[in-house]
RNA sequence: GCGCUCGUAGCUCAGCUGGAUAGAGCAACGGACUUCUAAUCCGUAGGUCUCAGGUUCGAAUCCUGACGGGCGUACCA
């Protein structure tokens, strides 16, 4: 469906090219007014062509006006200050979007017209530990950009490039060896208690024993030279933390498919081979490194972007550039997604360049998304009491705790199973919520009681908000949803007005967070939403019996569209509604 | 040194492809419950958008420079 903004945007263009040519437009010929008094929806475009006219801001809105047929959607245009251009929208108008969208299962949005495969590479823990709070960030958010763009309707491949390789695996490995021989015979009994406490025992006979120390370095070796029974133990280990992972996964409810580093192995050589043999990969102080343009060390000299060590290894740079030659051309995706840590920036961006020299992929194909950190209440980075990492199983544990004795005390005479799937979904959907409600560029606060509070924008408002719809069609006796598509809208309240303005602008608000991936920008709108179904509900009663039958139709309409929208919008980062809360 | 990033109300944060009087939540203060779930709502107060220049009809937003915080700076990821 259109939008209104874009329905607006259509009519001004139009007239504007009687006034313009065409590659004079400007970017923005409609907004949504930012003070609802002046009105719904304004063009600013006057005052900017001022001086390209040479004629008065004024003039030239009145010349657009007059050029302008909107009188099928807008009750009044006006002209006011230096030139902006003011639309008062018409109620039917209003109510046609709102009918449309009343009638389709996507609230009237639809699918992308040209649909791409896309893959989003998130979460990636390393398999050695224990996953933690640090990886919280890319998993919700990861998982949220994919559900926008399968919502979308692109083809998307959500993937796990998790940490198995490298130097710390010697060390488990040979632990494994020595303690657990169980694990080589049964391994598919084999499970790890803890795998922190594992990486602990393990670090701790490393260093107390030489004799263990100088096995690992030879298991690191056995490992890489691919050495039958060492590969064995390996990939127990591998299994068994990787179950871990999945463990968490589901308590999120969270989809991907895990490939390892590991799996690029045989690529890596290859790789620095295409490098060295397009001239781009030069000797460098014994290793191999890429030099790139404005990369600079404290003395002014050129800085390279190393792709393989002296010693002959391999580092994480020749690891995502034989990922990214894979995806581009044995996958074949259109576009890749890295969801990490924002402080890796830097180094996406140079990988991403050479990327770009072996024509693997054009500008564009590759995006690195970045976020910032999760802090404590204090300003300091999220740790516990005694400054330890905090386990991310232990975080999503006291989330659901947390929400589930909340629950209890709020609303005591709810059932024990409410009670639990209170505690489930408020709980968890509170982690996500809080997190996704903050700009992912930036660092920001967890704070357990704003997570967890029933008012301001948190995931128990929404859900609370969207019970409250539910609640009517208990109380009612008619499933609210039943409206749908049948009921006639009155809107002659003005609470009823906002609202309908509000359930409409989702047709504006869901482009913009597709096109820059922004959950917070669909959160707040989901938050606004919700804020003023709670006005609408206060000021207008529903089932008390002065009210008319086409009143309380019109009403419970505008209850069920604000239900679909919170329903939907939960669902784009992975929460989902309860019908009691 | 160089690069990236942030600085907005007491607190937590939006807004940043330039638009009218800079928004929201919390906290503060004042109101509304024999309720359609008050886990709510209505209202009041709260600002030199770090600072200084510049571009512009118009700047929190763009440019330059300072100051302050965070991060990154070749063989860790």
């Amino acid at each position: 469906m259109q939008s209104i903004t874009d329905t607006l945007k259509a009519k001004v263009e139009l007239a504007l090219l009687k006034l313009i040519s065409e590659d004079e437009l400007p970017d923005q010929l409609v907004v949504p007014s930012q003070n609802p008094k002046f009105a719904d929806y304004q063009c600013n475009v006057a005052m900017g062509l001022a001086r390209a006219l040479k004629k008065a801001p004024r003039q030239i809105a009145e010349d657009l006006v007059a050029n302008l047929d909107v009188s099928d959607i807008c009750e009044s245009v006006e002209i006011a200050g230096p030139g902006f251009i003011n639309f008062k929208l018409k109620e039917d108008f209003l109510k046609e979007v709102l009918n449309g969208m009343a009638v389709d299962s996507r609230l009237g949005l639809e699918k992308t017209a040209n649909p791409e495969k896309i893959l989003v590479d998130f979460s990636s823990p390393n398999l050695a530990k224990e996953m933690h709070v640090g990886h919280l960030r890319s998993t919700i958010i990861g998982d949220s950009i994919a559900r926008f763009l399968e919502f979308e309707g692109h083809e998307v491949l959500r993937m796990n490039h998790v940490g198995d390789w490298g130097t710390q695996f010697g060390m488990l490995i040979q632990y494994i060896r020595e303690e657990m021989p169980d694990a080589l015979n049964n391994p598919e009994n084999f499970k790890i208690a803890s795998l922190e406490e594992f990486y602990r025992a393990s670090k701790k006979k490393f260093d107390e024993s030489e004799e263990f120390a100088n096995a690992s370095r030879k298991a690191v070796v056995d490992l890489q030279a691919g050495e039958e029974k060492t590969l064995a133990v390996w990939k127990v280990f591998c299994e068994a933390s990787m179950q871990h992972c999945h463990e968490i996964y589901e308590l999120m409810d969270i989809n991907i498919e895990d490939r390892g580093e590991s799996a690029y192995n045989d690529l890596l050589p290859v790789v620095v081979d295409d490098l060295k043999k397009a001239g781009h990969a030069v000797q460098t102080q014994g290793a191999w490194g890429v030099f790139l343009e404005g990369y600079k060390n404290e003395d002014d000299e050129p800085l390279p972007t190393i792709v393989q060590k002296s010693d002959g290894g391999y580092i994480y740079a020749t690891t995502d550039l034989a990922a990214i030659k894979y995806r581009m051309l044995e996958q074949k995706v259109d576009r890749a997604i890295y969801v990490t840590d924002a402080r890796q920036k830097g180094h996406f961006e140079q990988v991403f360049k050479i990327s770009e020299l072996m024509e693997w992929s054009k500008p564009g194909d590759l995006q690195h998304i970045g976020f910032g950190m999760m802090l404590g209440k204090d300003g300091k980075p999220f740790k516990t009491r005694d400054g330890g990492t905090i386990k991310l199983k232990d975080l999503l544990v006291e989330a659901e705790e947390r929400a589930y004795k909340l629950a209890k005390e709020l609303s005591p005479d709810f059932t024990e199973e409410e009670f639990k799937a209170i505690g489930k979904t408020a709980g968890h959907g509170g982690v996500k919520y809080s997190d996704l409600s903050h700009s992912i560029g930036t660092d920001y606060k967890f704070d357990w009681d704003k997570m967890l509070a029933t008012d301001g924008n948190t995931a128990i408002y929404l859900l609370m908000t969207y019970a409250r719809t539910r609640g009517l069609s208990r109380k009612a006796g008619v499933d609210v949803n039943d409206m749908l598509g049948k009921a006639k809208l009155i809107l002659d309240d003005p609470q009823e007005q906002k609202l309908a303005k509000k359930i409409a602008s989702l047709l504006d608000i869901w482009p913009s967070v597709t096109r820059e991936l922004t959950p917070n920008l669909l959160l707040s709108y989901l938050f606004e939403i919700a804020k003023d179904f709670s006005s609408f509900w206060n000021a207008c009663p529903i089932l008390k019996p002065e009210i008319t039958q086409e009143t309380k139709e019109s009403r419970m309409l505008l209850a069920a569209l604000v239900g679909r929208v919170i329903e939907w919008g939960l669902s784009m980062i992975g929460i989902k509604v309860l019908d009691k809360v």
